[in-house]
DNA sequence: CAGTGAGCGAGCTTCCGCTTGACTT
């Protein structure tokens, strides 16, 4: 039927494009996109009574792959099958030849992790068969997340309504974002001063912070004077004019720094979003864009970028050489390190692919930006500079602290010069250093001036997406291909929400996960996934078998679920309020549900009677004594679509609705209005005069109401990081 | 840096991990 004597089948279409390059005429390449069977959607699919076995159906998203599959292979009595070479790909070839499968054909199993021609060929060289011990390790893996997904998900369902779902990856996400949240509301901010001072060596001034008090640490929070009264104490002593100040020592240290590895993943979607205020979603389709490739001139298009869903930092030799090559051209051959620099991939990496590299260092970001987007341009740029780093030299920093010591006080001055770039050549964004010092050296200084700031400690921050993908990636849960999935699941269940650029829990969501804790405190925790991939490894090794490590894995599972069945209709009494109200249709008592969105007000004869109303949330009642200024009636704080905001009472037959005010006065001169909050399109908070647009007053950062520490000037202050804040009467600068 | 603002919901959907196009406006 065909001309061409052997078939491949690959996982992406991008790879087949490249195999069919390397590969030449003899060789058909097709790709089957991924996993093209899997267990069913709407059953558990699993026979627990006989050894868990399996029941698989074709993917109905892939129906139309499969049959182009099958109707391919008819030509051939030879299939290698080369999805990638981790537990997954093995999977994927099981299926294949599963669904492949005749008495006429025989497979192969081919092993590269690099699409680089010298590995394809020697693979080829080489065939193996499909390992069904690592197919078996996938499989555990499918069925253990299937059993924990269905059934806790549909146990979750009876209590807090249709459509909720758990799983070991999601609820142990939703467990690192609301613990973050209980930190941050059960923290106690502890106030410390600071103390600076300005000396002048001969003509030289400089500023130093307080370290030590009498021999004791400072420096710290809690070391340093915790209230006003204590660092006034150090002040009196700093203001005796017959104190020897006195620079003790001058300690320079140099440090060296390497550069950071290359990328995977997840320090992809970190640095993107920190760097470019890119999302992990947005960042994962514009690195598909660039390995998908842009046809340059009138050739075909090749793919800029190598594979960008992989957990490795593995550099193919050619792609080092290559770089290196560059480098030294670019840079000279002093730029580069004497030996080859290569990094470790983190435990439990599966090392099917490369790291996250330009396939061309010769493309430089500079050739493509004309015919990249933008945001391409920004990533590429990103991704080469990342790589092209890793082969040039640590970069030096000296550091160097000044110690300025009198009466029983000891003040510190760091400072940090960049002594050789090294690697920071290529962007010099890799390294931040603290400010410079001018020269100094021992010897009698001058007290200049002096203050004092009230500091306090600040919570944790809550995660942004790429901090929560960080964070999975740090503890093992969830791959490269679902970070972003899981985010949206937790956002489409509405269990979280993202505020500006981080993270919160819903009232659905922390009530949902503290269930979910109490009641499976061993599957929703990190220990699980890293328990089960322990038994994975050895299912692969052969040292366990398929049924076994189930059987292992489902035993906590299945304890627990009896519990949770038995305290099925408590938690439901748990969650379901009384109101004290009746039903105004058929006068039977009213109580709290929780529904698909959260809770809301039902009569108890459901389903006899169908009356059911939103909660009034506490926030619901009169804010602050506010009158409606069109009716008069009281203001009511409501959560709308877009955040809350106030309405009036007497809605709907008076629509007056405005932001929530803050009771702070609009600081320009002679506007009498308030500040309020809202929100931008990009859905970040900000602080604005209510009598916008007569007044177009707006920032950031809620101003602080404060005196100046220097000159006493009551102040409005606006909090912005970049410029620090700054006293309008006496134009200093207050806090850093 | 910005002006918006329902009414639904309650036992049959839900998991994780591989991959992209094909719907319509």
């Amino acid at each position: 039927m065909s001309k061409k004597k052997n078939l491949v089948i690959i996982e992406s279409p991008a790879k087949a494009r490249s195999l069919r390059g390397y590969l030449g005429g003899n060789y058909e390449v097709v790709a089957s996109n991924g996993h093209v069977r899997d267990l069913p959607r709407n059953y558990l699919g699993v026979d627990e009574t006989s050894g868990f076995k399996p029941t698989y159906t074709i993917l109905p998203e892939k129906r139309k792959i499969v049959t182009k599959l099958k109707k391919i292979a008819k030509g051939y009595s030879k299939i290698y099958l080369a999805a990638d070479p981790d537990r997954e790909g093995e999977a994927i070839c099981w299926h294949l030849s599963q669904i492949l499968q005749r008495k006429d054909v025989s497979f192969s199993r081919l092993r590269f992790n690099a699409i680089t021609k010298d590995t394809i060929l020697k693979s080829l060289d080489k065939p193996s068969s499909i390992d069904m011990q690592l197919v078996d390790a996938q499989q555990a893996r499918r069925v253990m997340d299937r059993l924990v997904g269905y059934k806790i998900s549909s146990w979750l369902q009876r209590i807090m309504g249709k459509g909720k779902s758990a799983g070991r990856v999601q609820s142990v996400a939703l467990r690192m974002i609301q613990e973050r949240e209980d930190a941050i509301n059960s923290f106690l901010p502890v106030e410390y001063w600071l103390i600076d001072a300005e000396f002048i060596k001969g003509e030289i001034p400089f500023t130093a912070s307080l370290c030590r008090i009498d021999g004791s640490v400072s420096g710290k929070p809690g070391k340093n004077p915790g209230c006003e009264d204590e660092a006034e104490r150090v002040i009196e002593r700093m203001r005796d004019t017959s104190i020897d100040w006195e620079i003790l020592k001058v300690v320079s240290r140099d440090k060296s720094i390497s550069p950071p590895p290359p990328f995977i993943t997840s320090t992809l979607q970190q640095t993107a979003s920190n760097r470019l205020s890119f999302s992990p979603s947005r960042t994962m389709s514009i690195a598909q864009q660039l390995y998908e490739g842009i046809s340059i001139g009138s050739t075909e298009r090749t793919g800029l970028i190598t594979y960008m869903r992989t957990d490795s930092v593995r550099m193919s030799p050619e792609s080092l050489n290559s770089c290196r090559e560059y480098l030294a051209e670019k840079y000279g051959s002093d730029a580069i390190t004497a030996k080859i620099r290569r990094y470790r991939s983190s435990k439990g990496s599966q090392d099917a692919h490369e790291a996250i590299r330009p396939v061309d260092i010769r493309l430089t970001p500079e050739k493509l930006e004309s015919i990249l987007t933008p945001s391409q341009f920004a990533l590429y740029r990103l991704i080469f500079r990342r790589f092209a780093a890793t082969q040039l030299n640590d970069a030096i920093i000296s550091n160097t602290t000044v110690t300025v010591s009198g009466a029983g006080l000891e003040f510190n001055a760091v400072g940090e010069v960049l002594i050789n770039p090294g690697f920071s050549t290529i962007d010099p964004a890799f390294i931040k250093t603290k400010n410079k010092l001018p020269k100094l050296s021992t010897g009698k200084v001058l007290l200049e001036s002096f203050e004092k700031n009230q500091k306090f400690t600040s919570p944790p921050p809550r995660f942004s997406e790429a901090r929560l993908v960080a964070e999975m990636k740090k503890v093992g849960i969830g791959r490269p291909s679902t970070y972003v999935s899981t985010i949206k699941t937790l956002r489409l269940r509405e269990y979280v929400e993202k505020d500006g650029k981080v993270l919160r829990p819903t009232e659905l969501g922390t009530t949902t996960i503290r269930i979910l804790v109490r009641m499976f405190p061993h599957i929703f925790k990190v220990d699980f996934t890293a328990r089960m991939e322990e038994l994975l490894d050895s299912v692969a090794k052969g040292t366990e078998t398929y049924p076994d490590a189930l059987k292992q894995l489902s035993l906590p599972l299945e304890s627990s679920l009896l519990m949770a069945m038995k305290n099925t209709e408590s938690f439901r009494d748990e969650l379901q309020e009384e109101t004290g109200e009746t039903c105004p249709e058929c006068g039977s008592p009213i109580i709290i549900r929780w529904g698909r969105y959260g809770k809301f007000k039902a009569c108890t004869s459901f389903p006899k009677c169908r009356f059911s109303k939103p909660v009034e949330e506490e926030d619901l009642t009169e804010f602050e004594g506010r009158k409606c200024p069109e009716c008069g009636s009281s203001l009511l704080l409501k959560t709308g679509r877009y955040g809350k905001y106030l309405s009036c009472g007497n809605n709907p037959k008076c629509k007056h609705t405005e932001p929530v005010p803050t009771g702070v006065p609009c600081p320009v001169e002679g506007c009498s209005g308030e500040l309020v909050e809202k929100k931008s399109r990009r859905g970040r908070l900000f602080y604005a005069c209510n009598r916008y647009p007569e007044c177009k007053y707006a920032v950031w950062n809620m101003p602080i109401d404060r005196a100046c520490p220097r000159c006493g000037f009551p102040i409005l202050i606006e909090k912005n990081k970049k410029k620090g804040i700054w006293c309008p009467e006496c134009r200093k600068k207050i806090v850093t």
